[in-house]
DNA sequence: GCGAGTATCCAAAGCGGTTTGAAATGCCGA
DNA sequence: TCGGCATTTCAAACCGCTTTGGATACTCGC
């Protein structure tokens, strides 16, 4: 192991307390002394056990993150690694660790709990919110601050969460759509237990009651967002009486599933079909090399990272503030996956 | 906070040592009063602090992950959310943390340092290992366990890795294309600073010489994995005057840019080209829905890191063993994307 | 009935830091 | 010269757990 305080407390012919208030910058120590400890400290690479201080201390300087895994069907949120990465960024800069539990659904109660009792963490980031998430009534009673990636509706009391305005986004969507001239609109979208796409469905809504439009349940599909799924949802809306014009793709990934069964039907896209996509910006599929080959509603998912990150150190510094919340709008950016429609 | 050892034991009326002893599964403790003692913890919720234990044994029970991010093009390697769940379930079965740090590619050794003086990790997780990859001579002078998932090229001094047979992998799938007689072979690797990717280069260059076929550097590819990538390079190749009629591909998502060149182009897939990618089974990117879509080299990175995380442990428990290697092969799945040459 | 052996429990000393309360030192004005 | 006040340093307690080295009580063979 490293040296540790005391050792170099004894090489230096100080008290172990004059030196760690030489190095956490209290007041009452010597500049001369002060200088001296820090030249030591250096020389001897000395670094402080953070076991040893955190449990002087009584925090942990570490962040939680849980990534639930549903159980049923085992999927690993893709969008998970960006927002680690950027919210990693946050806390290195602050000086933080990130410890993270991969557990099963039905286990998350338990680890989240014990996270909390045993004192590993100070904060808890969590992700990947369903409709009314039990994980926000049990984290407030846990009195540990906490900080949701999404919200959860139905949950009423307050509680602090970064989102990105999903609804009006596939609404602006929706809405660009139909002054393009496309009536028959499809949504293909993420699993609606999940709160995200449940919000995304309602902006469509919203986009299609505005302008008088019934919404058909036969263009509304919903699965977890893969290629194939994509393809399958794709193919089985051409096959229909009275296929759709233009479609709304929840991720990028699906939407590739979708170009693939609507360029399979000999489509052309942004011609004989639109599709507005929603884009992550994932670092790993970015959506066209130069130009953006979708029309896609964009939000960086990597600096929702960051920005959660930041909000929840602020929150472990003063637990008793109001919940923070922050409500992301997305850009509608132009591609070539869009057109006026022509049937 | 919860409660503490001492409070418990004395509500119990016993002494802080026995109530450790019953807790920790000592034999010299009565079976009635461990009994008792585990009861009354249940009752009580009590969690024994980690930071206070971890102090104590001198050991954190906890495991680094180090990610790098390159910062040319900051990219986060995709199959890293599927590999850290595979681990995950190995460490929270065995009851390690794990903590994850996502360093620039330029502080990376600072991080691995801080790491081990600290004293926050048990042992270190390295990904992405690149040729001659410095973290390793790095990691052995620190003298904390750790273990590579893929290996390092020109690191002669043995370390700990698991890793999938890349070369005989990539070397089978073009035994095969060849096989069926496939002579002009197109590869759409990654980024061959990667070690795996240099690897699979290889494979495909082993098959070729074998047959006595010349590589051609106009058919080898090589970027980061991104589907617009895979469209480019599908681009570039039938445009060729002597175009490939062969494609591999270094990953799905690589392979789903480069099936929309070949479609675009108006060529089926099985039968006008032939394609064969390399599936690592992430959970969000099946190889079709219940029949590959694909002929594929599969290899599950998910369970990759189940095994890696309980030989990391193992390793941790017995620092002083020699190093531990596992190279698991790759499964040659039949798909539709594969006939035999009609060029 | 007594010493050895065993089963069971405990007091106290760590682990490596932080922090409280007090002591030593130097400087000042009265 | 002396008390008062900063300034600077230190000894010791503490964070919550583990573990060493006894202590105590109880059994057993002779």
């Amino acid at each position: 192991m490293g040296v540790t305080l005391k050792e170099l407390a004894s090489t230096l012919g100080l008290s172990p307390t004059t030196v760690s208030r030489a190095l956490n910058g209290y007041p009452e120590v010597n500049a001369r002394t002060r200088q001296r400890v820090q030249d030591a400290a250096r020389a001897a690479n000395y670094h402080p056990n953070i076991r040893a201080k955190s449990l002087a201390t009584g925090q942990s300087r570490a962040i939680g993150h849980v990534i639930p895994i549903s159980t049923s069907h085992e999927i690993v949120n893709p969008i998970f690694a960006d927002f680690i990465a950027g919210a990693g960024e946050s806390y290195s800069r602050a000086g933080y660790d990130m410890v993270l539990s991969v557990v099963p659904d039905a286990e998350e109660e338990a680890a989240y709990r014990n996270l909390v009792a045993r004192g590993s963490v100070d904060g808890i980031m969590v992700h990947g919110p369903r409709l009314q998430d039990s994980r926000i009534p049990l984290l407030r009673d846990l009195g540990v601050p906490f900080m949701v990636h999404g919200r959860s509706s139905g949950v009423s009391a307050p509680y602090s969460w970064l989102d990105i305005n999903n609804r009006r986004s596939f609404r602006r969507a929706t809405e660009f759509l139909l002054d393009l001239g496309h009536t028959r609109i499809a949504l293909v979208n993420g699993l609606e237990t999940m709160d995200f796409a449940m919000r995304r469905r309602l902006g469509y809504l919203d986009a299609l009651q505005e302008a008088g439009i019934t919404p058909d349940p036969a263009l509304m599909h919903t699965a977890e967002m893969t290629e194939p799924f994509g393809h399958d949802a794709g193919r089985a809306l051409l096959a229909l009486a009275d296929p759709p014009s233009a479609f709304l793709a929840s991720s990028m990934i699906v939407a590739y599933g979708l170009r693939r069964a609507l360029t399979d039907a000999g489509l052309r896209l942004g011609r004989d079909v639109s599709v507005i996509v929603h884009d992550d910006d994932l670092s790993y599929m970015p959506n066209g090399l130069d130009v953006p080959q979708f029309t896609a509603t964009c939000s960086s998912v990597r600096e929702a990272g960051r920005k959660a990150a930041e909000m929840l150190l602020a929150l472990v510094r003063d637990p008793d503030q109001p919940p923070l919340t922050l409500l992301m709008e997305t850009q509608l950016v132009l591609g070539d996956s869009t057109g006026r429609n022509r049937t």
